[in-house]
DNA sequence: ATAATAAAGTTGCAATTGCAACATTTTGAT
DNA sequence: ATCAAAATGTTGCAATTGCAACTTTATTAT
């Protein structure tokens, strides 16, 4: 991903910047958590290094992995907003955040930053929207296909291998794990892909 | 919703910008077809009345409405990207959109009008975020109530009149509507609501 | 006013799915 | 190298859901 907040500038205007806006750079170790109620705050918080799972808690204590971000992903100024339960950021990873007050941006009137900001978040609709497509298919069969066929464009290729464990691809399918794994056996069975591990080749 | 690309102008200076920026306000008739293949069009439309649905079309022919948009969303310029299916907007209403290319907002240097793009793109992250939260349920009891409380929340009241037909609401939740029929029922044989029509109450 | 079209509502049934309860394999930490 | 934890994989079963096939009620157009 080549978006960046901080794209077109240079590294001592990137470095001025950082200072003008009040930007804060802090560092989280694996489990780490990284903001609670984040639907409640100003600032923004942009990926540097690592990931960082979006979490809510049921009201009966459920915890649903929202979404996952890696570098350059935005969060926060309720960028990832919630009706009742209440979400948190925690890290995946050893990860790098930098957080910046939403307003200081918009009125640093400093074009450059602003469209990048504009392009993160044009992207950020595409990722969503993407998302959507596949949580809108009405069987686990049709949402691994459509999502299979989605890697094949992306790496252009009938084979490859998945860069998620399967347990969280349920999760970002939002389907039972093993009615996952049940459904690609039936597809293995079917001969409509081949499935060794996480190298995945489709057949048709 | 107070969001508006052209915020913070007066008449006369939106109208200059609009020619500047070479923007073209068309009107659609009820069920027009507002653009094709809009996965790949260089251009962002705005909704200035009316109402827009993006339409998926499957390759078995099965029609399903990815998203409703009503004024002042955007759509086009990969916001509303799919992978394999075409996605068209199609008028729901007798419809005004102004088309305007998105390099040329990036472009134009304006502060303020980029930064309304910004806060336009925030809102459509919070909102396709909340329709993913509700995706993200695994049963259509838990989708119900999760969209009722939302309703409950914004309408600021336990009694509230959907603003679409269940129709609508069964693909916006993208359950099988006769199996919505069946649940709402059941919520109301439960008494955990009242049911009339299309006016709700909620009993807890 | 009435015909046509869309929406609402109901029910039976089969297919899909989630859940529980496991065994096995892989990964990661010390 | 070994132990613990996480991920993978399997299966039976009950619950949920989609689909088909309707009827009834609203809405819209002429």
């Amino acid at each position: 991903m080549d978006l960046d907040l901080f794209l077109n500038f240079d590294e001592s205007e990137k470095n001025a910047l950082i200072k003008r806006l009040s930007a804060k750079k802090i560092k989280y170790k694996k489990e780490g958590i990284v903001a609670t109620n984040i639907n409640n705050i100003d600032t923004i918080g942009i990926i540097l290094s690592g990931k960082i799972n979006i979490i809510r808690y049921d009201y009966n204590g459920k915890k649903t992995i929202v979404s996952t971000l890696k570098q350059n992903d935005i969060f926060g100024k309720n960028f990832n907003k919630s009706n009742n339960n209440e979400l948190y950021a925690i890290a995946r990873d050893d990860s790098e955040i930098l957080f910046i007050e939403y307003d200081k941006i918009i009125s640093s009137k400093n074009p450059t930053l602003i469209s990048n900001l504009v392009n993160i978040l044009a992207n950020k609709v595409v990722l969503l929207n993407e998302r959507i497509e596949l949580l809108t298919k009405k069987t686990i069969r049709e949402k691994i296909l459509d999502y299979f066929s989605y890697l094949q464009s992306i790496k252009i290729s009938k084979t490859f291998t998945l860069d998620m464990t399967f347990t969280d691809l349920a999760d970002y399918l939002s389907v039972d794990r093993t009615a996952l794994m049940r459904e690609l056996k039936n597809l293995s069975d079917y001969g409509l892909i081949k499935k060794s591990g996480k190298r995945i080749t489709i057949l048709y």
